[in-house]
RNA sequence: CGCGGGGUGGAGCAGUUGGCAGCUCGUUGGGCUCAUAACCCAAAGGUCGUAAGUUCGAGUCUUACCCCCGCAACCA
């Protein structure tokens, strides 16, 4: 039986083209989720839209469309996005499909029999043109913030989750499991905003729009937002329905990757949510931050936003998320910048992957005919070094990656290739042909070759095309050399013969010009 | 005194339990010719925000102060 593996994305709220960010997320979880698809492991992705409230209901009217045709449309949107990035998604959920609508209100009527859902009174400072509740610290001026308009002090009847309740509980958790919150700062966020100085109870019900899920006894009121966004990640899996075997199959989640904007509510409601419905809560919920641009964050106004498809376009799938998984450090917030975008494509991709295979090509083929010599052990005397610096770079690899700091474990990637580069260097091939050195020439190509191979197994989660044409190019074609576990052994290649056309992976780009473009785009956008 | 994170060579960052300050890019010089003006080596460049303290010894611990950035409750 093998090990399971079930991670989630964020459902996306539709109201717009989706920017890097969202890609960025996206392309995180999928790059995991490949890599224990990678290792063997029965792996499931959910991803989706999250398609009820007010902005939406605005946004569809302002298009001449009804909510549902509007949200079906943005819905096709992402999954065509998706694709074109060959996301590995399981299942897209919309929280507008009858399988998810329906099992929300039953979740909402079991919450309203445990007493956790009482009826009250929400209060907070209107803005009536704009229809919307604020918070006091939203005010700007003790104005709307989104028309600067006043505010007056309004009630309505609204249904809340006693989260008071839960609270002991949910600290006495995250203190036993100091997995579950990922980077740990987080965390302490959590505590110190908003759970030591006291929970306040969440309003899950509004009146005052109705593009949401119908309140079964008291139709007047639609679920509010995040009691019926977050339950998406059970109701995909068929929790409460006729046939749930995802569910039982997959639940908990192992791994659930949100962005910090949304950080408290995946850390307090949800688990709070799930403890209501005495479900296991989830393995991990990483947090990660965002993608700033030099300028602050990504926003039309500043006319600075990036869309992935524009990347993807120019510099292919690959680059752009290796760009994405290398630059963000996950904990911290990441920096987008055209010219970093183009120097790691140029450095990394160029200069020191895409070369070292074609310099190892071009050698086999000049000495060997492209045929390579069979493992002869270690004669050059950094052959056994070579050997131990990619086993330990392996390891080094697994330990971050399985810490998810993504961006770390893909640097020990790179420094493998680093030292890859310099061993052609210290066993000189080209001297030791002249020389005549038929025995360390052959280890000299072996070494090469076989930690290009593992190089391109390392970097297949997130550069699955680079990955196979990689292997292409130097001749593996056994699907047991393909494999996570022939990362553990160095000496089983035979019969292998390496390409004799010189297809550079990556050609190196223009820096000027290409900064240009990824900056009109960011102009045009 | 709200809570938290951070201030390290020109830029961006690492620095686990205190023990000669590292990496990538940039700069300068050199090497090599298998490869894409690539690759490899070396050098220059930092009183590690400020001040004081603990210690044989502090970027790493303590205290105070300065600056930057997140979070601060129903906007996804």
């Amino acid at each position: 039986m093998n090990k399971k593996f079930f991670i989630t994305t964020p459902i996306y709220y539709p109201s717009g083209k989706f920017h890097i960010g969202t890609a960025y997320t996206t392309v995180l979880a999928d790059s995991i989720k490949r890599y224990h698809v990678l290792k063997g492991e029965d792996s499931y992705m959910l991803t989706g839209t999250d398609e009820h409230g007010q902005k939406i209901q605005e946004k569809a009217q302002s298009l001449g469309k009804t909510p549902k045709e509007y949200v079906d449309e943005m819905a096709k949107m992402a999954k065509d996005l998706w694709e074109q990035m060959e996301i590995q998604h399981d299942d897209f959920i919309q929280t507008t499909e009858e399988r998810h609508e329906k099992i929300v209100q039953k979740i909402f009527d079991k919450f309203m029999e445990q007493k956790d859902i009482y009826k009250g009174e929400y209060e907070g400072w209107y803005c009536i043109p704009c229809e919307t509740y604020f918070t006091k610290t939203q005010l700007v001026d003790g104005k709307c913030p989104d028309c600067g308009r006043e505010v007056k002090r309004m009630k309505e009847e609204a249904y809340f989750f006693n989260m008071k309740k839960y609270a002991d509980r949910l600290l006495k958790y995250y203190d036993e499991h100091p997995d579950f919150i990922k980077p740990e700062y987080r965390k302490n966020e959590m505590i110190n905003n908003f759970i030591k100085p006291g929970l306040e109870d969440l309003c899950v019900t509004r009146t005052s729009f109705d593009w949401g899920i119908k309140v079964l006894k008291d139709p007047k009121h639609v679920i509010y937002v995040w009691l019926d966004a977050l339950t998406n990640y059970l109701t995909a899996l068929g929790y409460m329905s006729q046939d749930d075997s995802l569910f039982k199959k997959y639940w908990p989640a192992d791994l659930q990757v949100v962005g910090k904007d949304i950080a408290r509510f995946h850390l307090i409601y949800w688990p709070i949510f799930l403890m209501a419905l005495d479900l296991p809560l989830p393995k991990t919920i990483l947090v990660h931050n965002w993608i700033m641009m030099k300028d602050g964050k990504m926003s039309k106004s500043k006319g600075n936003v990036v869309y992935p498809e524009d990347l993807v376009d120019r510099y292919g799938l690959d680059a752009t998320k290796y760009f994405l998984l290398r630059e963000m450090p996950v904990n911290q917030d990441g920096l987008f910048t055209p010219e970093a975008f183009i120097e790691r494509y140029n450095f990394d991709l160029c200069n020191d992957l895409s070369n070292l295979l074609n310099r190892t090509v071009a050698m086999v083929n000049k000495y060997f005919e492209g045929k390579l010599p069979k493992y002869n052990g270690t004669p050059n005397a950094v052959d056994k070094e070579l050997e131990e610096y990619a086993n330990t770079k392996i390891k080094d690899f697994e330990e971050k990656w399985n810490d998810y700091q993504i961006s770390v474990a893909i640097q020990e990637i790179w420094d493998l290739v680093s030292r890859t580069n310099k061993y052609i260097d210290e066993t000189s091939p080209w001297q030791l042909a002249k020389e005549n050195k038929k025995e360390e020439l052959e280890s000299s190509m072996y070494h090469l070759v076989e930690n290009i191979r593992k190089i391109a197994i390392l970097i297949a989660p997130f550069m699955n095309d680079t990955s196979k044409n990689i292997l292409k190019q130097i001749g593996i074609e056994k699907e047991n050399l393909k494999t996570w576990d022939s990362l553990n052994y160095y000496d089983k290649l035979e019969d292998i013969k390496v390409t004799d056309k010189k297809e550079p992976i990556f050609m190196r780009l223009n820096k000027e010009e290409e900064v240009e473009y990824i900056k009109s785009l960011m102009k045009s956008n």
